[in-house]
DNA sequence: AACACAGTTGACCAAGCAGTCAAGTTTGAT
DNA sequence: ATCAAACTTGACTGCTTGGTCAACTGTGTT
C-alpha cells in the first residue's frame, strides 16, 4: 500500500461514518421537525429518534439551526428533482400529468419533508428565503412562460399560469401537510394505495378538463 | 336603581372589561400563534403584541394551552361560517363559486387563522382533533352526498367528491398558509385586489370547467 | 370613610433546553 | 506496543420561559 492508499483507506472509513451518521440523524430530525415544528423539537427528541446520545448529534451538527438548514436544503432537492418532471413532455396534458403525478408520489413517500418544508414557510421562511427568491423564483417565471406558450398556441385555455401553478402545489402537497386531517376523514385510515391513485387521477382530470381547450375549435 | 339594577350595572361593566380584554389578548394570540407556531410563541411575545403585562395575560387565561385552544376554537367557526356558503344554491356552478369565493375571502381577511389551523392539523392536532372525528366529519359526508346528487342528476362530470372538496380546500388555503412564497412570487409585494380576483376567478374557472358535463349530453 | 371586588403588575421560581466539555473508546498505521 | 485522529458519551451549565404570587389600583356601594 502506498502512502496515498492508506490514506485515503482511513479517510475513506471515516468519510464512511460520518456519511451514515449523519444520514440517520438528518433521517431522525426530518421526522421530529416534521412533528413538532423547530422549535417544538428537541435535540434529546432527535437524539432519540436517531438512537444516538444527543451529545453526539452535537458532534455532527453544529447547532439545531445547522441540522434544520440542512433538513430544509435536503428537501428543497427533492422538490426541484421532482419539478424536472414537468420538463419530460412538449404536449401540455402529458407534462401536467407527469407533473401532479409525482408531486403526488413526493407527498406519499416524503411527507415529512413537506411538512417541514410548509412549517417554514408558513413561518415566513426565515431559513430559505434566498432559495425562493432565486431558484424558486426562477424556476416558477420559467414555468410560466413555457404554460403560456401553450395557451398562444390555443393548446389549453387562456388562464393566469401562475394561479395554475399554486393549484397544482396546493392541491398535491395537501395531502401531505393535512394527512392527519386525510386521514382522519378517511375513517383514521391512512389511504390505500387505491385511493391514492384514485386522488391522483381525480386532480389530474380536474384540472386537465379544466384546461383543455373546448372540443372542436 | 334597585338592588338588581345596581348589581347588573356592576357586573355589565365588569364583564365588558373582560369581555374587550379577553378580544384583544386572543386577536394578539392569533397573530402571534399564526406567525411562530405553538412552540415557538411566547406568552411575553402575545403580551407584547397585546400591549399588555404577561401577568394580565394569565390573569385571564389560565395557560398557554388554553389561551391557544380559544384561538383553534375562533378559528373552526369561522370555517364552519364559511361552509355554509355551499347550501346558499342548488345550482352546483353557483353553490361553487359561492364556496370558492367565500373561501378566499377568509383566506385573505383571516390569513393568521388559517394558519394556525394549519399548524395545528399538520402537527397531527392534539387540540381539535375531537372537531375533527365530529363536526368536520360530519360536514365532509354531507358534502359528499350533495355532490354525489349532482353527478347522479348529470349536473357534473363523475369525479370522486372526496377529492374535489380537498383540491378547494387546499387551493384557497394555499393563499393563506403560504401567502409569504405567494408574496415574494410576487416581487415581494402581497397580492393586490385584482390579483385576488383574478386568482379567485381563474380557481373557480378550472374547477368548473374540469367539472362541467360537456356541452350538448 | 370604609369596604368589596375585579382588575393590574413587577418580581420571582422551577423546569426544560441548547450547547459544552473532558474523559473515554475505536480504528488503522507504524 | 504505541500513536494519532476521529468518534462517543455522561455530566454539567447558563439561559429561556410558563406560571405564580403578593402587593397594589380603581370603582361603585353604604
Amino acid at each position: 500500500m502506498s502512502e496515498m492508499q492508506k490514506l485515503l483507506n482511513l479517510k475513506a472509513a471515516k468519510a464512511e461514518i460520518r456519511a451514515e451518521n449523519e444520514r440517520v440523524i438528518l433521517e431522525a430530525a426530518e421526522t421530529i421537525f416534521a412533528q413538532h415544528g423547530f422549535r417544538g423539537s428537541t435535540m434529546q427528541m432527535i437524539a432519540d429518534q436517531a438512537e444516538l446520545p444527543k451529545a453526539n448529534v452535537h458532534y455532527y451538527f453544529e447547532s439545531k439551526k445547522e441540522l434544520y438548514r440542512r433538513v430544509v436544503e435536503q428537501i428543497f432537492g427533492i422538490w426541484l428533482q421532482a419539478a424536472d418532471s414537468f420538463e419530460q413532455s412538449d404536449n401540455p396534458a402529458e407534462a401536467l400529468r407527469k407533473y401532479i403525478e409525482q408531486k403526488m408520489e413526493v407527498s406519499r413517500l416524503r411527507k415529512n419533508g413537506s411538512k417541514v418544508w410548509a412549517n417554514e414557510v408558513m413561518h415566513g421562511a426565515p431559513i430559505i428565503q434566498d432559495f425562493l427568491e432565486t431558484q424558486l423564483t426562477e424556476w416558477t417565471d420559467g414555468r410560466i412562460e413555457m404554460i403560456q406558450k401553450w395557451i398562444d398556441d390555443k393548446k389549453i385555455r387562456p388562464i393566469n399560469p401562475r394561479w395554475l401553478l399554486y393549484m397544482i402545489w396546493a392541491t398535491t402537497q395537501h395531502y401531505a401537510d393535512f394527512a392527519h386531517q386525510v386521514e382522519t376523514l378517511n375513517a383514521s385510515e391512512p389511504l390505500s394505495k387505491e385511493q391514492w391513485e384514485d386522488a391522483t387521477e381525480t386532480v389530474f382530470q380536474i384540472i386537465w378538463a379544466g384546461l383543455a381547450p373546448k372540443s372542436g375549435t
